[in-house]
DNA sequence: GTCCTTGCAAATCATTTGCAGGCAC
DNA sequence: GTGCCTGCAAATGATTTGCAAGGAC
């Protein structure tokens, strides 16, 4: 069974606490603040158990590394690519709406998708 | 002023024949079978060179790795989660559409976007 | 006590950098 | 000959793995 370790609740609560989409280091970072200062590997590892649980989400925006935030309702980013501010967006209209024309054009039956935005926040405009 | 060299002209030619997204090591891997067996940092070179250019553009999937294509007319792509198989998509409505809405919620004026899907194949459903 | 968790060191993978030598024009 | 191109080795950064020790229940 699981058990509930130092590391896990403060990293479920760093989750809670931060709607932007962490980088392992922006975590590490945090649990430092928190006065715990886990192995990378441990905080690999547990970003791996808490995104199999479907508890947190893999985002990517072609950084070279992942990020990850808690799992919640669909909805998509956008990153300034200056300064790497990050905002949610939500699209009224779903983009599962292709899934017909998807599967009819190309006979792949689509699953998921990543929609990510980038631009220039109020600041770095 | 910019030179002809066999890898530039190859990889030129190897991104003109190959529709799909290629990874460095696809590339590395076209051009050995072309009889040129470059270092891995001339390709990545090359790969920044082409793409300053806007020759090619590049893709993420957030497999870790970055792919590259010929820069051509605005579209998606639909990746097989199993096998990693690439179609492209090409979407009538452009996303461009909420710009004026991502303004007005975020105050983030938008760029760019990235719209990747991921699915089954014919194959691997 | 059992077995999940953690730490540490080392390995892996993609990508980058510094520097010396090579080739296109 | 000049200036871009290339190769090689080493560095960097993110992520993974093996193994032994630690801690939650």
């Amino acid at each position: 069974m699981y058990k509930t370790t130092k590391v896990r609740s403060a990293m479920l609560e760093i989750f809670t606490r931060n709607p932007t989409p962490l980088t392992t280091r922006d975590i590490i970072l945090k649990l430092k603040q928190n006065h715990l200062n886990p192995n990378k590997t441990t905080v690999y590892r547990e970003i791996e158990f808490l995104n199999n649980l479907g508890l947190i989400t893999g985002v990517d925006f072609g950084e070279g590394k992942k990020r990850y935030e808690l799992t919640r309702k669909h909805h998509h980013h956008i990153i300034c690519i200056k300064c790497k501010t990050i905002k949610d967006i939500s699209l009224e209209k779903d983009l599962g709406l292709d899934s017909s024309k998807i599967i009819k054009t190309t006979g792949f039956k689509p699953i998921s998708h990543s929609l990510e935005f980038f631009g220039l926040c109020k600041n770095c405009q």
